[in-house]
DNA sequence: TTGTAAGCGTTATCAA
DNA sequence: TTGATAACGCTTACAA
């Protein structure tokens, strides 16, 4: 249709409210912030031309010049992931709660993305942010820092003293699924990581080690291998180790993961490769998305308390954004072992 | 300690780069949108400069400037279900690609929240939206278009002219359904059906009662269930029903769900009430989240096409902000059966 | 080639 | 009780 041309978005602003009320602006402004110094009669003229008018604050406006935007952001690595959207949805309830808005970016386990998307935050003047860093150690934490962006790190805990962070203690959670393996009778168990670059990676890793060295086992290089988290790679990973390769000849009987979603990734290879769980391979995943009780077998695996990572991330956050509290949170949250199908014990 | 005092987030600012450089902020202004016009040599010196400080403009400012602030807002009614986070997965990434930022709100099913989350997304200036709205004919829907805000409707087709709208055909959806189980040989079919005030359920109603039409059965409206979309309440429903009943009384031999979420929350009924699919119950879900897969047995479903709902989305928000197109595109996407393994063929 | 000035929509100070 | 005015950080004519 020729007459359905977009107008240009005509923005309300208190100059037009003004003009209609036959006051000046700053009469406006005033009475919509409801300041008692202007006559009440104006005052209610105003919020009903205002309302009429459907008026709406330019937030850009108003945040450039008291500099408070009422925007959070959040910077995580796979917004499909389960495991995130549990943690942002419970940030999100809360944000709604506190008429705060939430500013999202996937970083996709990419350290230049995540450098871009810190970059964003600060540039559309975020009041804070919840990161969950790929590492620990890179330059993309300084830059917070050095800003004095206020920041929740989850996930992770970087090691510097003015920052707060809310940690799934995954090296305990490593430990606790190794130890279940090997007290099952486990000997020989496939670590399957995340990206060597991803500093979970190496937490989980030592707890790993830690589980084989508290049972005098040796720790077999062959059978650590980083992957990228995904239930794809996952199935790839164990297809590849497995072709052209009898069962007893894989060298390991049990899987341990960083995540649930590889985990599934390893079911998913397992039926292809007619192996079953837990008779041939054990599997532990780690996470306890919702998913991985009902995968069959039910998938033993690791609770990460992700809606108390959530919950308690954002309210860090906020009352440091209020400057309620000066102080620097570090918070250590204890994962559970979950037992269910997937582990066969050995006799 | 006492003197890890938080500074002020000092703002780095074009004038303080002014200056260092000693040229006036305009320059530098210019200098730093690679204008030609200035000097080569001080253009460079101007960027070593804000390089060295950190600059990165602010983009309240630029945004109240310009009327462009790259950035969309998407309004979803559940961050966490698997569901909606494939669609913003790929909507993520495309941002990402074009240098645009989400704001991303929570409705939860609740019309005042979406309200909300629409003056929002009006007030922070982003350049178009990204909505699943809860119901086609709420004065949400006009709130968009007489603000002229340029948006694509998804899981919906409103009934303006002047729309855009990506929709997956609930109706089919639910006929697809309905049919593969009439002919399977079911002719109680329980319609575990979304929130009443969602517009999905009711297009998804029409799908099931036109299946049943189709097949001169009757509508029984004791067999038309709304209910909250989640696993708990799937599962909740289904016990309510089949409390202190015997399977072969409970009136139906079927489920047919809204949504994959919900047919999960039977299956936890189910097992719950010794009740076995599929040979005391078959159940159809709809959505084809990857858990469905998983599940025991297979979950039989109706594939939505999530990631080009996301695509097409967002790639017809963006062509209408670059204002290379001024129609308005309304596509409809169909759905897939897909068969595994929690429908009874009935002799 | 560089600088001045107005304006985007607010808030806040001060004057009327 | 109300109204001018400057400022937030940036863009963009226009002037120098």
């Amino acid at each position: 249709m020729k007459n359905t041309k977009q107008y240009p978005r005509k923005e309300i602003t208190i100059k037009n409210i003004a003009e209609l009320a036959g006051v000046s602006f700053s009469t406006v402004a005033k009475a919509l912030r409801n300041d008692p110094l202007v006559n009440i009669k104006t005052r209610e003229r105003i919020h009903r031309i205002a309302k009429e008018m459907n008026y709406y604050p330019n937030l850009l406006a108003k945040g450039l010049k008291n500099k408070k935007t009422k925007t959070i952001g959040i910077i995580l690595n796979d917004l499909q992931s389960p495991f995130y959207a549990e943690i942002y949805k419970v940030i999100g309830d809360i944000l709604n709660e506190r008429d705060y808005t939430m500013l999202l970016c996937d970083s996709n386990y990419d350290q230049n993305l995540e450098r871009k998307n810190i970059i964003t935050m600060i540039s559309n003047g975020v009041e804070g942010i919840i990161i969950s860093p790929i590492n620990e150690n890179s330059p993309n934490i300084n830059l917070i820092i050095e800003r004095n962006l206020k920041a929740v790190f989850i996930d992770s805990f970087p090691n510097f003293p003015n920052i707060n962070y809310v940690y799934a203690n995954h090296e305990k959670a490593a430990f606790l699924a190794a130890e279940h393996l090997i007290q099952s009778g486990h000997k020989d168990i496939l670590l399957l990581n995340g990206p060597e670059e991803l500093s979970s990676s190496h937490h989980f890793l030592r707890g790993y080690t830690q589980a084989l060295e508290k049972y005098e086992l040796f720790l077999r290089e062959d059978l650590v291998i980083f992957s990228h988290l995904s239930i794809e790679s996952g199935a790839e990973v164990l297809k590849q180790i497995c072709r052209n390769r009898k069962i007893t000849d894989i060298g390991f009987t049990a899987v341990l993961s960083l995540s649930d979603l590889l985990a599934i990734g390893v079911y998913d290879a397992a039926k292809e490769l007619s192996l079953r769980i837990p008779e041939d391979l054990s599997v532990v995943g780690y996470d306890n998305i919702f998913a991985s009780k009902y995968v069959c077998p039910p998938l033993t695996t690791v609770h990460q308390p992700k809606t108390r990572t959530g919950m308690y991330s954002i309210q860090i956050l906020l009352e440091q954004i209020a400057g309620d509290s000066k102080e620097f949170k570090k918070m250590v949250i204890d994962p559970i072992l979950v037992k269910r199908s997937s582990v066969r014990i050995v006799k």
